[in-house]
DNA sequence: TCTTGACCTTCCAGTTGGTGGAATCTTTAT
DNA sequence: ATAAAGATTCCACCAACTGGAAGGTCAAGA
């Protein structure tokens, strides 16, 4: 199979099929010609790619899942590992959104939205730090 | 103030603050000795970038906010239709985010997660891509 | 046979938002 | 005098690609 065909059947394009092989995650052969010659199993390996990628796992974690599926004596154990530690990565995210899209959806209720230049949503990002004008209390925490 | 001053002042590492310059959010002073001279103008625009920054609005927005900060007869529809698109973008990222929680989620449950090889999360991650192994068909959309 | 177009190759640069480090001043304190 | 702290510039690097240029290859049609 050539890169365009792997393309097309692992809905991944063929720059980051081509970055993957530079990076060491797929190994193609090469024809005669000089183009890529994929295996099936190198289709295989980037559709799992494209998956694990789906599921938001860094390309560091793609390589030891990788590593884990291609070795039949593997302990699951290994694979929930890395999982579990990318839902904490994953829930840390997801409260770090919540609470942007709290704070921010606060501040877009309370403008106005109009032609006039009072807007609540500029004067929350210049008070930051700036909160008691009068006294700086250095926050002992 | 030197950048040290402002860097403890705004909570922005130094080198943030210089790369900040580089890219012509801020445009400090000099001193005769080449030392950055900050007014307080610019330790409140910086804090102003910092504050935007925590709530994800990009550089570029950042920019923009900046400048309609400054303009004395902004309309605040346009403040607020930049929080509103960047809201939208806030949304998209948790959705896609809960549903990548969700499928993990699912398949870290499901892994015994002990010394034994077979793991649902690598079959999952292995079967994307080839649901029907028998019979391929290519999707009418 | 020639040519056109689709496909492939490599390589270099740019993206986002910084961070790390080296080599080199300047200032301040002892 | 010297050392430490803090400043400067510049260059490289991170993730994970993506875009584009310049060129080689292949299959089909006139």
């Amino acid at each position: 199979m050539n890169i365009g065909d792997v393309a097309r059947r692992s809905g991944l394009p063929a720059k980051t099929i081509r970055y993957y092989e530079d990076i060491g995650l797929v190994m193609p052969l090469r024809s005669e010609n000089g183009y890529r010659s994929f295996r099936d199993s190198d289709l295989h390996k980037l559709a799992f790619l494209g998956r694990a990628r789906s599921l938001g796992f860094s390309i560091d974690d793609c390589r030891n899942l990788l590593e884990l599926y291609e070795d039949s004596s593997r302990a699951s154990a290994d694979v929930k590992k890395i999982a579990n530690e990318h839902l904490l990565q994953i829930d840390a995210k997801i409260d770090e959104l919540l609470e942007m899209k709290r704070t921010l959806s606060h501040l877009v209720h309370e403008c106005a939205g109009d032609n006039r230049p009072n807007c609540p949503i500029l004067d929350d990002l210049a008070a930051a730090g700036a909160e008691q004008p009068c006294e700086k209390h250095v926050s002992s925490t």
